[in-house]
DNA sequence: AGCACGCCGACT
DNA sequence: GTCGGCGTGCTC
């Protein structure tokens, strides 16, 4: 008898022997204990027991079975199979990415460990108090009664609702509904939006009925989520970030994907590259559950298939209680820039405000999208720049620690005294970071406090929340950062939004620029004037006669939208095309090169004119491995198995030449 | 992904 | 003379 076993390593599975005396206790779903080369113990997933021995190994033998009954259930094993296919990567990869670290030890003293969850944050949730809904607004209960009945005939629906129209109230009562009916629902929000803000907000009304699914929880905690969900009392609600997908559901009625624009939700690094709000909707559709999407800035892809009637779509423009929405106030940079009028990064305009704001003690949120002092420094005397010894970017300077650090693999070097090229002593920062800004405010405003949130000030979870919590008190006058600030806070005291300089993100090679832009725009626009006071924002740019600022200041989506279409249909673009970029890495350069015009002939063979590349990506080398990108542009209608198995079968020609054996390939579906 | 095996520099 | 650097090959 032999067993077919998934390992948290980037295969699909190992075949192993069931030795007589397990043989009652292996089956599929069940966590065993298994040998794996000269002396390694790995925790697996039984996929399937057979009898078909495999040919030309050495069969090793399972070690131990560790539970009773199947950690894995159908559910998931559907789920984990249509992620390593549609993604295009081994189960194995999906397997890390599903449970929970403590799930799969590789040693003694965690196999003991993973039998006994604890749960700390049992006693915490004690003191919040269930207590009835708020009733809605006349508004929120028409979008409301909407949702359901869009929930009569479509499976997904977009709420589209502008910022502040009260779109958690919404959630909270459909919530309600569905675990009245016996139903679980997944509550999934961006890593950087699920604060103790919306966690207390939940909590109040659903207490000890909803779990928190947070990745930077303790594994421990975390398998204790996991066993909980798996157990007969599972929470019938569970809050959680992307991976919470992965939890085992039993009875799933609903998954909400609140932000539903965010790009957090897509994994980058490591494999499985997936999305979680498609992934989720994909598991809804595993039980026939419904899948609620709701954002102020919709992606194209949801809103194009909402337009389309594919999903449902309901609209909310009234904001909460009727509050105005912001004013959006354009400043021509350039012009001030001649006149030289800026102080630093901020013009006239935006000093007059922020001067004004603070005399009548309300706050202010500075938004640039670059942490660090300076994008990179220069030597004055002969133009060294200093750059990653492993990437292919330049440096950022971080006054503060006096260092140079590479944003791509973490490398950090000393400001040099003298320019090693040159022996010149003169450097000259260029571009600016939040830490230049926090400087320049010191020095424009000395009487101001303020709190920098970035990378850098908030890598901890707890971080971040202080942060939150200090200006929420007012213990700062001004906040500085980059996009962490525009993720769903609620500051009511904040009247201005300066919007340092839209134009680093407007320029960005990519077809998506301008989606992105106004989305982020719109978003830290949002946090201005929540409560009491109508909000101003000021957006600097040297582009004031583009198109995009207008239809950002007129928050003008459908203008964006419909002028954005019209370009990704004619140049063969998402939401009319689906992407995947195939990437080969290679110590060599100059081979590289060769394998990946090899590559992409071989694709054109195929795929013909939908083959892009290959191209050296904007950063073409990343820890001493160097990078070819080729893009594939797929029609809609296109059979995604059999795009599958003609990669797959190319990429299993290159791997099999001799000169390829260093070649490392892997995909992207979907990029962001 | 880890981890063992293997061939070249600074050291008890 | 060796200890150990990390390049590279393999895992049922």
């Amino acid at each position: 008898m032999f067993a077919d076993i998934i390992l948290p390593i980037p295969f699909d599975s190992f075949t192993y022997l069931v030795p007589p005396e397990l043989q009652a206790r292996v089956m599929r779903g069940c966590r065993v204990v298994v040998p794996l080369g000269k002396n390694k113990i790995y925790t697996g997933i039984v996929s399937s027991v057979h009898e078909k021995a495999p040919q030309g190994v050495d069969v090793k033998a399972i070690i131990n079975v560790l539970d009773e009954q199947p950690a894995v259930n159908e559910q998931q094993f559907a789920f984990w199979q249509w992620i390593a296919n549609y993604y295009m990567c081994p189960l194995g990869d999906v397997m890390k990415a599903g449970l929970p670290g403590a799930m799969k030890p590789t040693d003694e003293k965690a196999l003991k460990a993973s039998g006994k969850p604890r749960s700390p944050k049992a006693a915490e949730l004690q003191q919040f108090v269930t207590s009835a809904p708020q009733p809605l607004s006349p508004a929120q209960q028409t979008a409301m009664d909407e949702v359901v009945h869009s929930f009569q005939t479509k499976n997904i629906t977009l709420l589209h609702g502008v910022t502040s129209s009260g779109k958690t109230e919404i959630y909270i009562h459909l919530i309600d509904q569905y675990l009245r009916q016996g139903k679980q629902v997944l509550y999934l929000l961006p890593e950087i939006a699920l604060t103790t803000q919306i966690t207390e907000r939940l909590h109040h009304f659903f207490g000890e009925r909803m779990g928190v699914y947070h990745s930077k929880f303790t594994d421990a905690q975390r398998l204790a989520i996991y066993k909980r969900q798996a157990s007969n009392t599972p929470y019938p609600l569970i809050l959680g970030v992307r991976s919470s997908i992965f939890l085992p559901f039993q009875h799933l009625g609903l998954v909400i994907v609140d932000e539903e624009h965010e790009q957090s939700y897509k994994q980058q690094e490591p494999a499985p590259r997936y999305h979680a709000r498609n992934a989720a909707i994909m598991l809804a559709h595993l039980f026939g559950a419904k899948t609620l999407l709701g954002t102020a800035t919709p992606s194209f892809e949801i809103y194009h298939w909402a337009r389309k009637g594919r999903y449902g779509y309901v609209p909310l423009n009234q904001r909460f209680r009727n509050m105005q929405l912001p004013t959006v106030e354009v400043v021509d940079i350039k012009e001030a820039k001649r006149k030289k009028l800026m102080k630093g990064i901020f013009s006239p305009r935006l000093v007059e405000v922020m001067r004004a704001a603070l005399d009548r003690h309300e706050q202010v949120i500075l938004f640039q999208n670059r942490r660090g002092f300076s994008s990179l420094i220069e030597c004055k005397q002969c133009g060294w720049v200093p750059r990653c010894p492993h990437c292919d970017v330049t440096l950022t300077l971080h006054k503060k620690s006096a260092a140079m650090t590479c944003h791509y693999c973490g490398y950090s070097t000393r400001i040099p005294e003298r320019c090693p090229a040159c022996e010149g002593e003169k450097f000259i920062d260029i571009g600016t970071g939040t830490e230049k800004i926090e400087e320049q405010i010191t020095r424009l405003f000395p009487e101001a406090t303020t709190l920098r949130m970035d990378l850098d000030t908030a890598k901890t979870r707890l971080q971040h929340e202080r942060i939150i919590d200090g200006f929420a008190k007012h213990q700062a006058d001004i906040l500085i950062g980059t996009q962490m600030v525009t993720k769903g806070l609620d500051f009511d005291n904040v009247s201005v939004v300066g919007i340092l300089d839209a134009d680093t993100m407007l320029n960005l090679p990519d077809f998506r620029s301008y989606e992105r832009t106004f989305q982020t725009m719109s978003q830290v626009a949002g946090r201005a004037g929540r409560n009491k006071t109508p909000g101003l924002v000021i957006l600097q740019t040297r582009s004031a006669d583009n198109d995009i600022i207008r239809q950002i200041t007129q928050n003008d989506y459908w203008t964006m939208f419909y002028t954005q279409m019209t370009e990704r249909q004619l140049f063969r673009y998402p939401p009319f095309y689906r992407l995947i970029y195939v990437y080969l890495r290679h110590r060599d350069d100059h081979l590289l090169d060769h394998l990946s015009d090899d590559m992409a002939a071989r694709l054109r063979k195929t795929f013909g004119e939908r083959v892009l590349g290959p191209d050296r990506p904007p950063v073409a080398r990343i820890q001493s491995l160097y990078i070819r990108k080729i893009m594939l542009k797929i029609e809609l209608n296109a059979s995604s198995d059999k795009v599958r198995t003609s990669l797959l079968t190319i990429q299993q020609q290159m791997l099999a030449m001799p000169i390829a054996k260093n070649l490392n390939i892997y995909y992207d579906v979907d990029p962001l």
